[in-house]
DNA sequence: AACACGGCGACTGTAAACAGTCGACCCCTG
DNA sequence: CAGGGGTCGACTGTTTACAGTCGCCGTGTT
């Protein structure tokens, strides 16, 4: 039983875990604003939990490129400039590209194509949801394709990236991300996947990463 | 002056970097081998510091790879598997790919070759000496291509994985390691850098790791 | 002998207290 | 009025103490 509330992600979650989570989405949904410093004895009273908890959480927060530190270990949520979110877009394009490959490279792609597919669906489930339901069905149709590798150490990665290409998101406005969720790109990377071919399946996914970012720098 | 003392990497080192280092060395060292449970008291007590402090730099070795935390966030030392080295050093080139292929989209490349033969240069300097320090100018010289490009999340992601390539290094043997660092080969890099030709260095870099990881799971 | 149960020890989760440091502001002085 | 010095307040760095939970082991029962 334990395993299965485990499985279904049951399991009580510590308050790191929580602070963590209501931290990025307090960041990503603009709560706090881009350049906000963070005092920890605010944030711990808000959260309701200790520092020391507190802190925990935020060093995650900082490695994974969230918040920045200043002078004498003041923290402030870190600001992105269109350069940035363009750098953060390189990478992202170089990790899915490799995700994209490797996919390819499956000898059996039809349980992994059926799982993209299925993404999909739920984009297309999504589409007249709110705008962070959107976003979310299309982080996920992202980070399941890493997953999909079997490359643990790339899914690591690509999450460690996921709360910087969020905060792009955010950050360039709202408006600006719905286009950047059109559910034919995803079926043309799904699409190119099939065909098994590496060096097609690297382009699409590069294209859409370039476009994507200059919907977001525009 | 603080700022110069800031360049040198003079300020004065929190407990908790100083522990996250002691820890790092340790595990890349085999001195805590892999699999080897953590026990939060034990090494509180072993770096004279205080539990809080430690599980400070625990979540940062957990985000780096370097543990994983198990049933009721028990932590242990991550075990790496012939696969699974593969896989970090695919997301290694991929990442140092991007690196490559930045670089030779620079319009001036002179600074960045001045700067990459620096590199080389240490590397040959640190030829006869021991194996951590000859390790330590390999990684260096990849570091400071990933640095050289100016994207900072690119660096980011790498130093991240840094971790994870020492341990590869370390769990290969240490014999083994010692062909992963021929100044040739770092040399080709450069020139492919110098020629701008973005494919050239990119297949270059991915020869390159490619038979590294070869080497390590061999 | 097998099994159920209860106490115990080992660890992690969390909170609260203590210490040190830097900057701001005010007062005092020349 | 300008400058020096000192006090105060706001934070972060670090430690110590407390609570909860799980597994182990011995014990008693059948």
């Amino acid at each position: 039983m334990a395993a299965t509330a485990t499985l279904l992600g049951l399991e009580k979650k510590s308050l790191r875990e929580q602070a963590l989570a209501a931290l990025r989405t307090a960041i990503t949904s603009g709560a706090l604003e881009p350049g906000r410093h963070l005092v920890e004895t605010e944030l711990s009273e808000m959260l309701q939990i200790s520092r020391g908890t507190l802190r925990e959480a935020l060093r995650q927060l900082e490695q994974e490129g969230l918040v920045s530190a200043g002078a004498r270990g003041r923290l402030s949520v870190r600001h992105l400039d269109a350069k940035e979110i363009r750098d953060i877009y390189s990478v992202r394009a170089a990790l899915e590209s490799l995700a994209a490959r490797t996919l390819c490279e499956l000898p059996d792609r039809q349980h992994v194509i059926g799982s993209l597919r299925a993404a999909i669906q739920a984009m297309e489930a999504a589409t007249h949801g709110t705008l962070e339901e959107r976003v979310e069905s299309d982080l996920e149709f992202h980070r399941t394709m890493c997953r999909l590798t079997g490359n643990e150490t790339l899914l690591h990665s690509w999450e460690s990236l996921e709360g910087s290409i969020r905060m792009s998101i955010m950050f360039a406005g709202l408006e600006k991300g719905v286009r950047n969720m059109s559910v034919d790109r995803h079926n043309d990377i799904v699409a190119a996947i099939e065909t098994g071919d590496a060096t097609l399946a690297r382009n699409t996914i590069r294209e859409h990463m370039d476009s994507a970012a200059a919907v977001l720098v525009a």
